[in-house]
DNA sequence: CAATGCATTCAATAGGTATTGAACGCATTG
DNA sequence: CAATGCGTTCAATACCTATTGAATGCATTG
């Protein structure tokens, strides 16, 4: 019989599988979220029956997206992460340089397509464009949702 | 020597994939995007060097997601697909859908979490609120994008 | 009604990458 | 200074799924 824990963390591994990320990566997030407080690579291993390796690699790359934090308390030498408090916002932040980055690769190839072949032109320009301003606008809502903070009360629709 | 044509579409496979999506996929909405008019599958096999099989699913795969759009010209018995105008709004919306649904599944999970587990519980639900929040967003975004038009002029900063 | 042209389906393969075990380096410790 | 405990790195593996070729079915055609 699995946990509701359990079952919560084995979720949020295929969700972030489905957005072509590690499924372990998105095992340590939620572990994290339902512990709450910083729990170390050792602990990782085994709630989540991973290898030490595979921990290591999966967290430091959390970390280097800003979803959790890397915590060194005091009085122990294990690395030890949390999730961010806003870790949500944090993925939206890495989704908007995704779409940033596709928006400015696309900018750099239209730069060579053929002056008279303003068609396609136009459509893949707009399309970069729409890339970079939905990059901008992930990033506000990512701040929106990062003042409400992931655990405030009910939501009220936004306006 | 690649053209910038090929570049782009190259590209869009390879953001797809990023995505968790397969590359052809983004290889055809590229290649239906640079062309603008329909294109049949047997256009796709030879433009894109894939197999019959492959423009079939794929293609079918990006029409259920609205993201192109089959299209049955009178006078041929041959599918054939186009890019829809609003090609990128239809991603974002695919995204929202995809979001609304984690949301919900974990809405699901949290419900059986024990009374007495307050902190994770109100965590995960704070989480799961966030991606039906974030959905909501998306929707709102993607009608806004689609208003304007993906060969739409220059674009203003919102507000 | 045989033959052609098309899309689809399905089992098999290819290909890529997540994951692992083992080796390594570094610090700490007794 | 040997031994332990830790995180990282790296080559090898396991795993998954995108992709394919072949088979199927359906409509059209002569």
């Amino acid at each position: 019989m699995t946990t509701p824990r359990d079952q919560f963390i084995e979720q949020m591994g295929l969700m972030m599988q489905a957005e072509g990320q590690p499924r372990i990566a998105g095992q340590i997030l939620g572990y994290l979220i339902v512990e709450g407080e910083a729990r170390t690579l050792n602990q990782m291993t085994e709630a989540l029956k991973i290898s030490k390796a595979s921990a290591s690699t999966n967290a430091r790359m959390l970390a280097d997206r800003g979803t959790v934090q890397r915590v060194s308390p005091v009085g122990t030498r294990q690395d030890a992460y949390k999730a961010e408090f806003d870790a949500m916002p944090q993925m939206l932040r890495a989704m908007a340089r995704r779409f940033r980055a596709n928006g400015e690769r696309i900018d750099q190839i239209v730069a060579d397509f053929p002056d008279d072949d303003t068609g396609a032109r136009d459509r893949v320009a707009g399309f970069a464009r729409t890339y970079r301003d939905s990059a901008d606008f992930f990033e506000e809502w990512a701040a929106r949702v990062s003042q409400t903070g992931c655990d405030g009360p009910s939501n009220e629709k936004n306006e």
